[in-house]
DNA sequence: GAGTGGTCTAGACCACCTA
DNA sequence: AGGTGGTCTAGACCACTCC
């Protein structure tokens, strides 16, 4: 029997730049999420002390804590009281992101690609004025696209936008995801809401996503608050649930 | 105009505990999400600093911060730097928690029951085993249960169990959730994965659930994690869309 | 310049677990 | 008894925003 003592890769975190922008907890954290994910630290490996590596990073306690925690955050440590913190048995994949549908797809791999079927400013219905904390009648923008992953129809994705953005064009649109193009235009966002649900395909759905009418879809409404707590976006997503899907992570503090 | 300053409803934080088990921060921010839920801390509100705040409450401002983190991680406060701490403008919904399905049910006022389809320990299929952390062909439980939602089905939980717990008996699950007979066991939930999707309904999940052969069915794959980061639970569960839908919040930090 | 949240430090005491 | 993470304190300096 192999017994293994506590494990910490001093090695990864030599460079730690401890003047430039990025915090120093932020620097550990991604660091410590890289040794857990590529299995430098391997599942089920017990960590050293937070005291232990705070002596040995020359940081203090409550910086290496931060770090940790925002990868417990992540489903990749558990820690518990008088034991210790250790790597989850069974890897986590990647939680949904606060990015568009279209940056998720980019970064796996794929090629994604939009299709602008509705680009146009109209008087907001009651029910979406309302949530877009705006009067009833008020300009709105009502984007309708179609987005295609490798050029296979995925998604239909229509949105509301506030009279902020009225000058918003197709342009602006078919080169990116939306999220890009408003944080182009200075939104930082911050919260999101999201249902998910299910519902049979129309005829046009399935039409535009080559799936017979009353096939299941996977549903999506989003709403999306930036950084002063307005909502700026407002989502009614559909999918082709062979080709999506979502993942979540929860986790108990 | 109005202009309406800073807020702090100190009278909610009269009578904080400072001996007792509970964390402080943990009653700050209690009290505080309440005071926001409730609409005595209106949206679009800005808080008092953090500085001052902790100062009323007789508090440093390491726990007044984490008492307040832990409210914007809801989706319920919005913080900028140079600028304070606000109440979002449009409330939120409670996201997903790390409970099963039966409390949820039974916290949103409605009367959940269970019909036990099936609860038998096997020998693990190799996939099945891998997840939990088994060598194949050790015992497994499978369960397989109905859930009714004030007398109508609602969804098939299908789920394997470790061989920790081949003792389960139809009795544990009938009269409660899974999660409060595991918690029984002593079992400490800390991180739970899931993918939620869509599929067409088989012919015999149409018959349990009362929906046609075909219709679409929400569905969702759980890997649940004791407080050691092993594997307790697997879990592949659909759901009536017309009763049931997810709701998650992501917040950006 | 004044005020805000964001980061970081260096301690302290406690509850919990293992042995 | 000794070690672990959980909580809490009292400061400090910084980046950012507004006036």
């Amino acid at each position: 029997m192999t017994e293994v003592g506590p494990v910490w890769p001093a090695e990864q975190f030599a460079d730690l730049d401890r003047n430039g922008p990025v915090p120093l907890y932020f620097q550990v954290a991604e660091r410590l999420e890289r040794s857990i994910r590529n299995g430098t630290v391997p599942p089920g490996a017990r960590l050293e002390s937070e005291i232990l590596i705070a002596k040995k990073l020359q940081i203090s306690r409550p910086t290496i804590r931060r770090a940790i925690q925002d990868v417990v955050d992540k489903g990749l440590l558990v820690r518990r009281r008088g034991i210790g913190t250790q790597v989850v048995q069974s890897h986590v994949t990647r939680p949904v992101e606060l990015t568009s549908l279209y940056n998720d797809l980019e970064d796996s791999n794929h090629v994604p690609s939009t299709q602008v079927l509705q680009c146009v400013s109209l008087p907001a219905p009651a029910e979406i004025a309302a949530q877009l904390g705006q009067k009833a009648g008020e300009p709105v923008v009502h984007l309708r696209r179609l987005r295609l992953i490798d050029g296979a129809p995925m998604a239909i994705l229509e949105n509301y936008l506030p009279s902020a953005f009225v000058d918003v064009t197709e342009k602006d649109l078919a080169e990116g995801g939306l999220y890009d193009y408003l944080r182009g235009c200075g939104v930082v966002f911050k919260v999101a809401n999201q249902r998910i649900g299910a519902r049979r395909a129309s005829a046009e759905e399935g039409e535009l996503l080559g799936v017979e009418e009353g096939s299941p879809l996977l549903t999506a409404e989003r709403t999306a608050l930036d950084s002063s707590g307005h909502t700026v976006e407002l989502g009614f997503h559909c999918y082709r649930p062979d080709l999506y899907d979502f993942e979540t992570t929860l986790v108990a503090r």
